[in-house]
DNA sequence: GTCTATATTATGATAGAC
DNA sequence: GTCTATCATAATATAGAC
């Protein structure tokens, strides 16, 4: 088996190891990903993952509360405002900071995409810790911008959200994919620049008055 | 482990094992999936399965081709546009027919997720054989459409494809997730057809034109 | 904290009876 | 075609030396 990266070069061990966790639940999946891999990327021994995290379930939600954490944390700077944007201008910022967030986290959009598809304790404990906070956070913005004209009227905001997440994720979720069917790689700084872009004319560009 | 579904009740043996491989990779991607639990589903033993299909990886394919033959029927039946559709109207129902078609057939866009995003021979002979030429067929329908103003002008036709694919697609493909987060079931015709209305709105609802 | 070695269980695949 | 039994390997987890 051939395994892509290495985390060697920085950071203590358990850093290491948490890094080579996310990459590798973010490539297989949980029941995928493989312990000795994840060892093998950190350059430690399995024993050492034992130690550190216990058990392969323990190691996942340090992984996964690591990433969330850096979503959160950006998402929380832009909500407060600071700079006292309009309503389009916010929205435009939040969908560029979410395409620029995917971009750089890949392994965050798939392990939300492998779990949220599935039944079971670890998508409950995601769903309930942090995908329904984000959403709750995100509902009245939504409401709030098709009332205003912003964003168009007559779409169910729980709907809009995951066309929102779809669109602005999914060719970085299918990065590998996108690479051999048309050669753009969306990892690059131009494919992110082009993919704000789309996204914004897409969700902003319609009249502001709403034409439904 | 819970087996969430049986398929013991129609077909011969070849048939429900395919049907039960189909749904185990969906759900728990190749490496997550066990031909045991396949066995189980379809109500067979683990030396049937080996018997009819040889190996996990020619399972896997046989269970790939047979979502993707429905997808690509469907498709070319739209694309002849018998009815004689305008270009607008074709659009409409192209993304009508995959909303629906991915809201009754999860395992197929769960199946091409899991995949999509992984370097490897079963991503590059998924995209060869069937990624690869769809995207070569949309393509002119999308550039033509933006030239007619039936689709926003100035997005990328590859970072289009990607854009409806994840708007249309990703609520069914995180229908758990969608479940615990906001009670809509996203398989239930009500929120298909919600979405459906949710994606036209957003993809031809724009001022370029007039709409319906 | 980190390693090596091992226990235990599960996996994909095969052999052979019916 | 379908089953049972088994092989060889690889998985998570644990024990114990340093």
């Amino acid at each position: 088996m051939v395994q892509a990266h290495r985390h060697e070069a920085s950071g203590n061990a358990p850093e290491r190891i948490l890094r080579a966790a996310l990459d590798a639940f973010s490539e297989k999946g949980f029941e995928g990903a493989r312990t000795r891999d994840i060892a093998a990327r950190a350059d430690v021994t399995l024993g050492l993952v034992q130690y550190h995290f216990g058990s392969k379930e323990k190691l996942w939600k340090a992984a996964v509360e690591r990433t969330f954490g850096e979503l959160s944390n950006g998402l929380e700077a832009l909500l407060a405002n600071p700079a006292g944007h309009d309503e389009r201008e916010l929205l435009r910022l939040l969908l560029r900071g979410h395409v620029e967030f995917v971009a750089e986290h890949t392994e965050f959009i798939r392990i939300m995409h492998d779990e949220g598809k599935r039944r079971g304790a670890r998508m409950r404990w995601l769903v309930d810790r942090y995908v329904k906070p984000l959403h709750i956070q995100l509902q009245p913005l939504i409401i709030r911008a098709q009332a205003n004209g912003v964003l168009p009227r007559g779409i169910d905001p729980v709907h809009f959200v995951y066309i929102i997440v779809g669109a602005t994720g999914m060719i970085f979720h299918q990065a590998e994919e996108c690479k051999r069917v048309s050669g753009i790689d969306p990892a690059e700084p131009s494919a992110v620049e082009a993919h704000c872009r789309a996204v914004e004319a897409l969700f902003l560009g319609h009249s502001n008055e709403g034409n439904e």
